[in-house]
Order: C-alpha cells, then structure tokens, then sequence
DNA sequence: CAAAAAAGTTGTTCTGAATCAATTGTTAAC
DNA sequence: GTTAACAATTGATTCAGAACAACTTTTTTG
C-alpha cells in the first residue's frame, strides 16, 4: 500500500508528534497543543488543486506540512498576480483569523500538499493564551507587510525589465528549497509574477538569454550573471 | 504660556492616565502599563515634520495620540505613493519591533501631531506576557495586510480612473474624523495616492466635476454622486 | 506689498507595454 | 496515434497615461 496515503487516512499520536515539529508549535505548552490538535484535519492537495480561494468563507486556516503552492490574486478574470510561492512551515489564510472571514487571495498547490486545517477559534485562544507563540504569528505577518509594500514599490516604480529580474532572482532564490521550481511554472506564471503580459515575457526571457543573463534550457531556468540581473532590479 | 507646550515638557501621571485611555492600552496589567510608561517619551511633531523617514534606523514604535499623518512609500525621487492616512490611535512603524530594523516607509504629519515614542524592546516584552495585547497588535497587522493587497489589486487591475474614484471615496470616509481632510493635501497628494501624475489628476477632477460626480470649491472637495463613483471604482 | 516660488491648469507629444493576429510547438484526450 | 486543446513564440498595431511645455493662480517670503 502507499505510505503517504495511509498516513493521510489513519491519523495517530505519533503522527500528530511527527508532524507537529514545526518550530512554530513547538513553543506551545502540551495543554494548548492539544486545542490545535482536536481542531484540526489533515488535507492532501492534490497538484492544481485551489488551496484557498478569493472570497470564499474561511472558518479555517491552513498550515503547510510539505509540498509547494503558489499565492495569488484574482482580479478582471483575465489576469492574476502572483503574490509568493508558499513553502512547507507557513501558514495560508492567517488573516481569516484575525478580521475578515473570507479569504483575500486565492492559492493553488503547485506540488501534492499535506496541509492541516485549523479551526481560526482555536488559533486565536492559542494566540491569546501564549504570548510567545503569538509573537511569533505578528513576525510572520509582519514579513508579509514588508513584502507586500515590496510589491507595491515594485509596482509603482519599476517597469518591464525591474520587474522581470526581481521575479526571476526570488524564484531562483526558492532553489535552495525547490530546484525545479521553474518547471513547475509556465510562462504565464511567471508573467503574472511580474504583473506583465505573457507575450512580453516571452520576449524579455529571450532578450536576457541572449544578453547572457540567463539560461533556458527545456522547462528550467538558470541565472547565469546574477550582478547585471540584481542591477537591472535595482535600477527599475 | 502655551498649555499645549507644558504638556509635552512637563509630564506628569495623571498626564500619562489620561493619554493611555487610548483602548489599546485599556487592556495591559498595571505591571505592563508600567513597561511602556517607563520606556516612551511624548513628542510633538509639527506639520509638515516627517514621523518616520523611509530606510532610517528604528529603534521605537510611534503611537499617535492626536493629529493626521501621511504614510508614504519614496520611489525613484520623483513620485511617492500614498498608502493611507494615519489617524489618532494608530501605530507607525510597528514593523520595526518584529523583523527589520528600519522603517520600511516615509510618514509626515498633515496637522500637528501629539505622538509617544514607544521603545521597541517595550512592545515586544509586553506582546510577549499579554497574549490580548498581542491578538490586538496582529488584528491591526491583519487590516493593514488587507489594505495592501487592496492596494495591489487597485495598481494592478485598476486604471486612472477607479483609482482616482477609490481614491475620493477613501479620503471621503475620513470626513467623520477629519472633515478638513481634503484641504489639508494638494493635487500632488491626491496624484500620489491614486499612483497617477498630477497633470492627469488636475484633468481627471475636472472630468468629475463637469459629470457631476463631485463638486470642486476652494480647496474642499465634496462627492456629490457616491453611486456613480463608486462604479467608477468598481468597474476599475 | 512686491517679487519669487510653488501649485494648479491645459493642450500636445511621446512611449512602454498591452493587445491582436498569426504560427509553431507540446500535451492531453478519445 | 490522431485530433483537439493548450502553451509558447513573434511581429505589427494600438492605447493609456506619462512627460513636456507654456501659462495662470495662489502662496510664501524678504
């Protein structure tokens, strides 16, 4: 039988201790561990399949076990941006939690993923018993803010190329954790990383192989001179 | 002499008793209390002084007791972008206390402004023991996470025109805090927070007023057609 | 209060990047 | 294994909005 599947279905303690390594509970006290643990579900998402999904009501927030999932937003149904890449150990619809009950993005896996739901009461009796674990919380969100005011500087005051070197360097710094990220995504994705067109994209991909930037080769991508790719970031 | 300027010389408790009342100090221990009394110093900013300078070292948090801010990103030194205006009992460069070290944006007062100068080592002791305190603090993480994917949204599917609409309805909310709030910012401003040039601005006001959707007069600025401008913002 | 600086206004020109259209390569489905 | 749907590519066309230039009005300051 395959393994991963039966972890899926038959959940036990030491699973539970298994997979309730990540840093981030581990500074729970055994009581509070346990308000996580009768609370939650464990999910596999299958590649494609929609984590979460702008809009929709959110009783619940999402922890990644392992795999990979893209975080995105939807807006004239034509074109999507494509916020982050969201990695093993982070949290999917914190916000749900804390003010909104809908889900302000939408996120597709981009591998298999095993996530746990959690209910949002429980996350927020843990944040309010545990200072600790609640710093910890504000920390994460406190990334996402400088990001996302990244982004919107990017936005604003880059163009084409800025925008291009700065999705391609972060998606390349996601190799230490997933070498093949770049097959994972298709032109279009990378398109909507750097909020321009697909045709353009194109066009700018083979404007930096041919400057010696980068190289492509099937689906993969490798940064060939990361000096002139950061400087065509820095400079817009 | 002038009361105003005794105050922020001679600080006594019941001074400090009366600017806490602020409801999100309401819920700290006398022992918390303590913490951040013992480590902040009340300033006043005069208009048109910057709270924080984008990039600068932060060792404190700022907490707005009374007056209007701006908070700005600074681009290519041309063109600034608007995030939002800074009411009384807000926080500024929370961001310092949890990850970087400087303020990742630009705020300047719009009015004089009475501020405490929290220590960020402060905060972060008592997020750490005060669990409420802390699911406080990360509920006004949580909206301005959502304010920024809104702003993202907007540069991303939005064009000058349901910018500048979403633009005139935002300032037009803070009418109940602030009823001057539009003469208390240019053209400029206005260009800065729907992310378009001034001259577009000056043309895109006219547009409005000559369809009737708002009425221009003096430096006041009043929506006369809500439904309308809020399809405009819709639609994008 | 005069002069200089800054803010606001208006029409024209220019440009970055989207859109369109047409073609080729690749993957999925029957 | 052939056809149909989808992804990638390329060049030509179009457009929203910035940049520019010239002018007026308002505000600041010596």
């Amino acid at each position: 039988m395959n393994h991963k599947y039966m972890k899926t279905i038959l959940e036990t303690d030491s699973d539970f201790i298994c997979d309730i390594q990540a840093p981030c509970f581990q500074m729970l006290l055994p009581e509070e561990a346990e308000v996580v643990r009768a609370s939650k579900t464990q999910v596999l998402f299958r590649k494609d399949d929609n984590l979460t999904k702008q809009g929709a009501f959110a009783s619940y927030v999402l922890f990644i076990i392992d795999g990979f999932a893209k975080q995105y937003l939807e807006g004239d149904g034509i074109k999507n941006y494509n916020l982050r890449i969201i990695k093993p150990s982070e949290f999917v619809g914190l916000s749900a939690v804390f003010s909104e009950n809908t889900f302000n993005y939408s996120s597709v896996a981009l591998t298999d993923c095993h996530v746990f739901l959690v209910e949002k009461e429980a996350i927020a009796k843990v944040v309010k018993q545990n200072g600790m674990f609640a710093f910890n919380i504000i920390k994460r969100y406190c990334e996402q803010n400088t990001n996302l005011l990244n982004t919107v500087r990017n936005l604003m005051y880059k163009q084409m190329n800025g925008r291009m070197a700065d999705t391609l360097l972060y998606l390349d710094s996601l190799k230490n954790e997933k070498a093949e990220i770049f097959q994972l995504l298709s032109r279009k994705d990378l398109a909507d990383f750097a909020g321009i067109s697909t045709e353009s994209t194109v066009k700018l991909l083979k404007m930096f192989e041919k400057d010696g930037l980068i190289a492509l080769k099937e689906k993969d991508l490798k940064i060939v001179n990361y000096d002139s790719l950061r400087e065509i970031s820095r400079r817009g």
